[in-house]
This record gives structure tokens, C-alpha cells and sequence, in this order.
RNA sequence: GCCGGAGUGGCGGAACGGUAGACGCAGCAGACUCAAAAUCUGCCGAGGGCAACCUCGUGGGGGUUCGAUUCCCUCCUCCGGCACCA
């Protein structure tokens, strides 16, 4: 053994040892103890830097704890290898995707075990290779065959600059994430899921995820958006010409019925799809044509900006309130979405802010159907809409009602009436699955003359993606220019087809890669059903809170289609999720905290670090930075506590290998010890409990190193002599032991070293996690603090057996209580046994 | 605007309603050394006092309690999510 910490020689060669020991491969048969324990699988660009590092070395840390405790552990590993970023570094440099992704494995792959993290290796999957997207495009058919899958007409993100579509999650307000243009709306074919479909189920399975962290649910549903209102259609007041109309009414939706009474106009979306028709040929067209033609050339962020005056024109339409028959204008605005709801509002604008703006801009009328519980409320001393909830006034048969009560009411009365009726209504939309883009899965269909949209048979997946493609961004998928992959044969007629040139969000891949890890190289099933329902749901899912929605609401979705099929048993796919915080560094520009990523140009590599400190440091710093939930602030210079911590128990026992030695064997006994062992042994027992405590619960690792490193500063006051007697060296060995299990989740190199250096088989995974005894945690005596009037003013240390008549006693005796209680009467005094007095004076 | 989360030393952060600031970083002093590094020891919220000690202190204000960083009300600030949502 070394007097140095000689982490380079020590952690390649453990490193060697947990691969070719198999020590992280997951016994599939025996799931009675199983414990699935999931990272989110990387996307492979270029390198990992620290802050990815952190997802990682918390599972790590996790999947060793379990294993452990002797759960039976998979830990499985792959690559998100579909995406934006490697096809836009092939227009750039040339380097073909599957090339520089490949690449990027290897590296990524190199780093990670270079950190010492684990995985059942022989699980890996990877999104990019035909095995795999083969199943993802089977899963497309299938979505297909139950009508889950559509192609619609939808307006799509559009960069003018990159001239390519935008995902959602690449348009940061209203601009390319990449070169800051503005995104503007483009209409296109493009392929769905029907997400929506399943949007109750979405929302009220949340309430099943209790492992769940509370802002992550809140975010879901927030997204799912229910809202609860009612529905009611506008009959048009027929055209003086006597022309025909494209429907009968106008429906809207909303939330507050019980202002209808106050309903003085009506206000359709610019892209309402009968708005044109509506106009058809009336003096009015010219100028509702102007005015569609120029939202349309507006940008969503222009349209949204809070600063931007709502404009609007008459369309030279009336419409008629059921509720009251009254005939109202019907005007067209850009403050209306056709996105929401029906793309028609009634506009209330006693009630309503923004239609009170609209109102009073165009001089449109308005009236109070919702008086303030002072029935204070005068048109001509409002200055803004009145939104607070009142009593329904002038509003016919439903006056009088308190509004939360006419609303029920007045739905109801739609429903008999026939015009209308409750309806819920989602902000969630369907998911468009569509990419004009090259690297990633082809959508398996063939679009025939003859026969329309026709699947590609199953036995022809995987539709491969061809090589030697050009990569021009131009807006169409660079596939459209690949003849060899484009001309087909079609699979029903035979006569020539073309495939669909588009490829699927890489967000498909991702919403089923969890169950492909149960059975990786299944050759004629995506998954079998027996090993999913064993192992799922996951146990323990740990990601970034950047997929909070995106990705958790699809796989959840996923899971509850391929539950719906039959394909597995369960219908929620993740039980506990943790989400870390973000890495963050200081710009040295600006001295601002920016997460850290390649784009901030902050980005600190792993690799440097571990060739200079070692692999358990960078892992042990990056744990102790902060609670792993919130964002931590990356700073070089704390790595150097945390590798004179583990410098400082590496030196601990070298200097007394003789002494630890000699006490192999010996049990520490409780009866022997002199008062410095005692307080050693039941720090010992101390930290092993509160370790634990921190394991269990929140994940509290930087807490939990922090009492380890207590447990150490113990021993220093309590250190073996050569000579010393058996008892000191019994209980010094059982805290160096126990610092040793302790530590190994988050250091493991070195904790394996130790391990063996104390004279165990090699492999500390197999070692039992060390179990408090409560035995060790009691005292003879104990401080007792004593208050008076809530401030400490004085101790007195007593056996810990004594009745509360006695520790009272005690305490009004103690010099600096007495001297505050002179001239007082003790009013009262409560004892806490065990800790304080606390005395109240009159 | 709505919904979350958070405000504690110079810094990162600890504290089942019970001694606020554990642990670490940075800093200061000392030991060892020719010297430095490493290591070890001590100090390290603010103010007052020769000292024992005293006062203040967990974003501001109020409340509950013998006792509040912790629970309740209210306000302020910051961060995150959603947002012309009808």
C-alpha cells in the first residue's frame, strides 16, 4: 500500500474489474427484488461536460446503493442518436451523421466509464440503428391502423433563415433557437398523433404518480390545460342579397356564460376557415381580405406582444345571441387564436379586459351583466372590464343568481334549448410528429396515385434511410431528393409510388427506448410482454427538469396507447422520477451564472479533471455541490476540498494499517470502552443512520458526504496507537470500515481499494450496507440546554435517565439561569426530555 | 396575469417546531520546513465589553407557541413554467 492516494493506478483498474466482473449485469430472471434504475439516455453531441456528469453520477450512486441493499439492479444505458444537431453539422463540415454520431458514442461512452459510472453495457440500444427505428416505425403502423396516427393540414414553425421547420422546443420567443430570425407560421401537410385523445387519461393519472416531484405534475397538467365551460352556437342573421352561407352558425366556446347578457359583439379568428365566405362580395371583403393577409404575414411573437394594439374590422356580418336573440355585430381580430377553442369568441367587454380594450378603441357598446357584491358598478365610472365574480344582472330568467350558480344553470338551459351545451375544452394539442428532415426515422408509408396513403407491410420495415444523401437546407426533406429511396413500387397496386419524405421527432424514439432495455435484441417483437410487466415501471427515472413536459407526457402516452393494445400491462411507465438541477458556471465576461452548455461557451470537461484528480473527486465534488434538485454553481476551486477529503482517508488508513490490521476480528464492545471509543463508536452508528436517512429519502448526497466527513474529523480524535489497547483499535477499524461502505456509492474506486486494503474479498458491491444499531446511539448523559424565555442561558449535563422533577431541578440551578431569573416568578417550565428546559417568567 | 419554487455568514450550503450557521470553500494566525508545497492546530455572522458575558441576527411586517429558519397571514425580491386560453 501507498502512502499517496494513487487514484491512477487504482480506478482504470477497478474500472476493468466491474466490467469484466459483470458487476452491473441484472439477473433478468429473478425480478422478486428488482430494481429498475433509469437515466435519460443522452443525446450523442460532441463530449460530455460536468454538468451532464451529475445525471449520471446520481444514478450511479443510486444503482450502487440498491445493489447494496440487495436489490436486484438494471441499469441500462443508450443513445437518443436521432437529430437537428448532427444533420446540421453535416450541411456544415460534411461529416455524415451516422458518422460524427457514431463518433460521439465512443466518446461519450469513453467518459463515462473514465467517471467510474456503471451500466449493463450488453442492454445498450441506439436509436439511430435499423433495430431499433425499425420498431419505432412499427409502432408508427400500428398507431396508424387505430386511427391514432393522421395526416392534417397544420401550421408549422418555419425559420426563414435555416429555411427548415422548427420543433416547438426550438423557437425561444418567437425566434430560431439557433440564429435568432424570426419564426413565422407556415402551412403544411404533416403527420399527427392523437395525443388529445388522450388527454383526460393524461391528467388524471397524475394523480397515480406520487413519486412524482409536485412542480413536474403541476406542469403536466397545466400543459394538459382542462378547462371547463359551455358551448353555444351564434345563428348568422342571413345576407340581404340572399346569397348561401358556408354553415348555419358561428360556435364559440367559453367559460363564463354567465355574462352572455353583457355579449355585445362577436370576434372570429383571421385563419377562421368560413371567414372568407362569410364575406364573399360584400362592401366589406376588401378590407377583411386586407386585414387576413396581413396577420397572416405577422410573426406569433408580433401577434402576441402585450404592447401591440389589437386591431380588428367589421366583417359587415350580424350573428344572433341564443340566449337573448339580440343581433350583434360580428367583427374579425388578431386577438383571437384559431388555435383555441373554436377560433370565435363572445366578447363581453364589461367582463372581460381585453375585450373592453376592443370595445372602447372601436367604439363598440357595452353592458353590465355582472353587478359587484356592492352593486356599485356604473358604465360611466369604469375604467376596466369588471372580472370578479357578482350578481348576474339584466339577464332575463337567470337575473338575481350569484354568476358561479348561474353558470351550471344557464349551460344547462343551452343543452334544452339545442344550441349549445357544457363542453371541456384542452389547451393540449395533437402531436406533430413531422420533420422535413434527414436524420431520423422514415415514416412508413407510400403515397400512391391510385391508392392514396398506403403503410408500408410490415415485413418490409425497417424503411432504411439511404446514404450518400445531400444535405441542402431548403425546406423539403433532403430524402424528397433521393430517387433511389423516393420511387417505390406501390405495396397494394404495384403501380409506381413515392415514399413519404418526411422523418419522425426524435421525441418517438425516445417515448419507448425504456422498454426496448428489457429485451434489446428481440428480433421479431419491439417487446415482450412478460419481461415488461416484470420490470416496469421504471423505479427510479432521473433526467434534467428540461423534459418535465415534453418527453414525460409522450412516453406517458405511449405507454397508456401500447397499454390500450394490449402490447404490455400498465399504463404509467415511471413510478419515482428525480430531476436534478442544472450545472451552472459564472461568465467571465460578464460574471453573470448561466447553465452550463456548449452555446454559453462555459462548458468544464470531465476529462482534464480526472486526469488530475481522479474520477471519485470530480464525482464527490459534483455531489456535494448543493441538493442535487436545485441548480448548483460550478466552481474549480472547490474540487480541491473534496480531493483532500478523500487524500485524508486514503492517508488515515495507511498510517494505521497496522492497527486496523491487528483489530480484524475484534468486535467493538460497548461494555470495554473508555468515553473518547464510546463517542467514536456512536458517531459511527450516528452517520450510518443519518446516511441512510439521506439515501432513502430526498437523495440528499451532499449531506450525506458531509456527515461521512464528520465521521472522519470523529476518528482523528480517537486514533490507534501501535500499542494501543484492542478496544480503540476494534472500534477505530469499524468506523474506518463504515466510512469505507459508506462512501462507496459516491467514490467507489477508492471505497473498492479500502475495501480490500482492509482485508475483504474484493467487490464491495456484494458487501452488506451497514446497519445503525440503536443500541450504540444511546448516551449515559446528556446536555441539557436551558432556556428562559426563549433565549439559551445555560447547560448542565445530567444522566440520561433522569426523571423530569430531577432535570427541572437542575436546570433552575444552573449559575446563568438563576441569575436571570432573579426578581421573576417562573410562570412556567417545559422539559423536553433528553434536550431542554425551557423556563417562561412572569 | 395565473401556477410552482426559493430568499440563512465573504461563498456553496446544514438544521424531526427545541443550542442557527453542521460540512466544505475562501480568508487569517500558528506548528513543521533553510524555504515552499503538502500536512497538522486554532480563529473565522454583526455590534459592544479587559473579561465572564450582553445585544442584534435566517428578505420586510404581523400572528400562533414556553420556544419559529421551520407553522399561519401579508408584503417585497429573484428563479422556473404557462400565457391574447375566450
Amino acid at each position: 500500500m501507498q502512502e499517496e492516494y494513487p487514484f491512477r493506478d487504482i480506478e482504470p483498474r477497478w474500472q476493468r474489474h466491474w466490467r469484466e466482473a459483470g458487476a452491473f449485469r441484472a439477473d433478468a430472471g429473478d425480478t422478486s427484488r428488482k430494481f429498475y434504475c433509469l437515466m435519460m439516455f443522452p443525446y450523442p453531441s460532441s463530449a460530455l461536460h460536468v454538468g451532464h456528469g451529475r445525471n449520471y453520477i446520481i444514478g450511479d450512486a443510486v444503482a450502487r446503493y440498491k445493489k447494496m441493499r440487495g436489490a436486484n439492479v438494471l441499469t441500462p444505458m443508450g443513445w437518443d442518436a436521432f437529430g437537428l444537431p448532427a444533420e446540421n453539422a453535416a450541411i456544415k463540415s460534411g461529416v455524415p451523421p451516422r458518422d460524427s454520431t457514431f463518433r460521439n458514442i465512443a466518446t461519450m461512452k469513453r467518459q463515462l466509464e473514465a467517471w467510474g459510472v456503471c451500466y449493463d453495457w450488453d442492454r445498450e440500444v441506439t436509436s439511430c440503428k435499423p433495430d431499433y427505428y425499425r420498431w419505432t416505425q412499427w409502432f408508427f403502423l400500428k398507431f396508424l391502423e387505430r386511427g391514432l396516427a393522421y395526416k392534417g393540414k397544420a401550421a408549422v414553425n418555419w425559420c426563414p433563415s435555416c429555411a427548415t421547420v422548427l420543433a416547438n422546443e426550438q423557437v425561444v420567443n418567437g425566434l430560431c433557437e439557433r440564429c435568432d430570425s424570426r419564426v413565422v407560421a407556415r402551412q403544411l401537410e404533416q403527420w399527427f398523433f392523437r395525443t388529445t385523445q388522450y388527454a383526460q387519461r393524461l391528467l388524471d393519472d397524475l394523480s397515480l404518480l406520487d413519486g412524482w416531484p409536485e412542480r413536474v405534475r403541476t406542469m403536466q397538467a397545466n400543459w394538459i390545460g382542462r378547462s371547463e365551460g359551455t358551448r353555444m352556437d351564434f345563428a348568422l342573421v342571413p345576407r340581404e342579397d340572399g346569397a348561401a352561407d358556408p354553415c348555419a352558425g358561428v360556435p364559440c366556446f367559453t367559460t363564463r356564460v354567465d355574462t352572455i347578457y353583457g355579449c355585445t359583439y362577436m370576434v372570429m379568428a383571421p385563419e377562421h376557415p368560413h371567414l372568407k365566405a362569410l364575406v364573399a362580395n360584400l362592401p366589406q371583403e376588401r378590407e377583411v381580405r386586407e386585414f387576413i393577409a396581413r396577420a397572416s404575414t405577422e410573426s406569433s411573437l408580433e401577434r402576441a406582444s402585450e404592447s401591440l394594439e389589437k386591431r380588428g374590422v367589421f366583417t359587415g356580418r350580424r350573428v344572433i345571441n341564443p340566449y337573448n336573440g339580440a343581433a350583434i355585430p360580428l367583427w374579425v381580430s388578431d386577438y383571437v387564436l384559431m388555435e383555441y377553442g373554436t377560433g370565435a369568441v363572445m366578447a363581453v367587454p364589461a367582463h372581460d379586459t381585453r375585450d373592453w380594450a376592443f370595445a372602447k378603441k372601436y367604439g363598440l357598446p357595452i353592458s353590465i351583466s355582472i353587478q359587484n357584491p356592492a352593486r356599485s358598478l356604473r358604465l360611466e365610472d369604469m375604467t376596466d372590464a369588471y372580472a370578479e365574480d357578482g350578481v348576474v344582472v339584466d339577464s332575463g330568467p337567470f337575473s338575481g343568481l350569484h354568476n358561479r350558480e348561474a353558470i351550471p344553470r344557464m349551460t344547462a338551459w343551452a343543452a334544452e334549448k339545442g344550441f349549445g351545451g357544457p363542453m371541456v375544452h384542452y389547451r393540449l394539442r395533437d402531436w406533430l410528429i413531422s420533420r422535413q428532415r434527414y436524420w431520423g426515422a422514415p415514416i412508413p408509408v407510400i403515397h400512391c396515385q391510385a391508392c392514396g396513403v398506403v403503410p408500408v407491410p410490415e415485413k418490409d420495415l425497417p424503411v432504411l434511410l439511404p446514404e450518400n444523401v445531400e444535405f441542402r437546407p431548403t425546406g423539403e426533406s433532403p430524402l424528397a431528393r433521393c430517387p433511389a429511396f423516393m420511387n417505390v413500387p406501390c405495396p397494394r397496386c404495384g403501380r409506381p409510388a413515392r415514399r413519404e419524405s418526411d422523418t419522425m421527432d426524435t421525441f418517438v424514439d425516445s417515448s419507448w427506448y425504456f422498454l426496448r432495455y428489457l429485451t434489446p435484441r428481440l428480433e421479431n417483437a419491439p417487446l415482450d410482454r412478460r419481461v415488461c410487466d416484470a420490470w416496469m415501471p421504471v423505479d427510479q427515472y432521473i433526467g434534467g427538469i428540461e423534459h418535465a413536459i415534453l418527453h414525460l407526457l409522450y412516453a406517458r402516452f405511449f405507454t397508456k396507447v401500447l397499454c390500450d393494445m394490449g402490447l404490455i400491462g400498465f399504463s404509467e411507465p415511471f413510478a419515482h422520477l428525480f430531476t436534478q438541477g442544472m450545472i451552472c458556471k459564472r461568465s467571465e465576461k460578464d460574471g453573470l451564472l448561466y447553465k452550463m452548455s456548449k452555446s454559453k461557451g462555459n462548458v468544464v470537461s470531465p476529462d482534464r479533471l480526472i486526469a488530475q484528480y481522479g474520477a471519485d473527486t470530480v464525482r464527490l465534488y459534483t455531489l456535494f455541490l448543493g441538493p442535487p434538485e436545485k441548480d448548483a454553481e460550478w466552481d474549480d476551486r472547490g474540487i480541491e476540498g473534496a480531493h483532500r477529503f478523500l487524500r485524508r482517508v486514503w492517508r488515515r488508513v495507511y498510517e494505521n494499517r497496522d492497527a486496523l490490521r491487528a483489530a480484524r476480528g475484534l468486535r467493538p464492545d460497548p461494555d470495554a470502552m473508555d468515553a473518547a471509543e464510546r463517542d467514536l463508536h456512536r458517531k459511527t452508528h450516528e452517520t450510518i443512520r443519518q446516511v441512510t436517512r439521506d439515501m432513502e429519502g430526498a437523495f440528499h448526497f451532499n449531506s450525506a458526504i458531509a456527515r461521512i466527513m464528520e465521521l472522519v474529523n470523529a476518528m482523528d480524535a480517537c486514533g490507534p496507537a501501535a500499542d494501543g489497547g484492542a478496544q480503540r483499535k476494534a472500534v477505530y477499524r469499524a468506523a474506518a470500515e463504515t466510512v469505507v461502505l459508506l462512501i462507496s456509492p459516491f467514490a467507489p474506486h477508492v471505497a473498492e481499494e479500502l475495501w480490500v486494503q482492509l482485508g475483504h474479498a474484493p467487490g464491495i458491491l456484494a458487501a452488506d450496507w451497514p446497519a445503525a444499531d440503536h443500541a450504540a446511539l444511546s448516551r449515559d448523559e446528556v446536555e441539557i440546554v436551558v432556556q428562559v424565555n426563549g433565549k439559551v442561558r445555560g447547560r448542565v449535563t445530567l444522566p440520561a435517565d433522569a426523571g423530569r422533577a430531577a432535570v427541572e431541578r437542575a436546570a433552575l440551578d444552573v449559575p446563568g439561569v438563576r441569575k436571570h431569573l432573579e426578581g421573576r416568578t417562573v410562570r412556567k417550565v417545559v422539559v423536553v426530555p433528553g434536550r431542554l428546559v425551557s423556563i417562561a417568567t412572569g
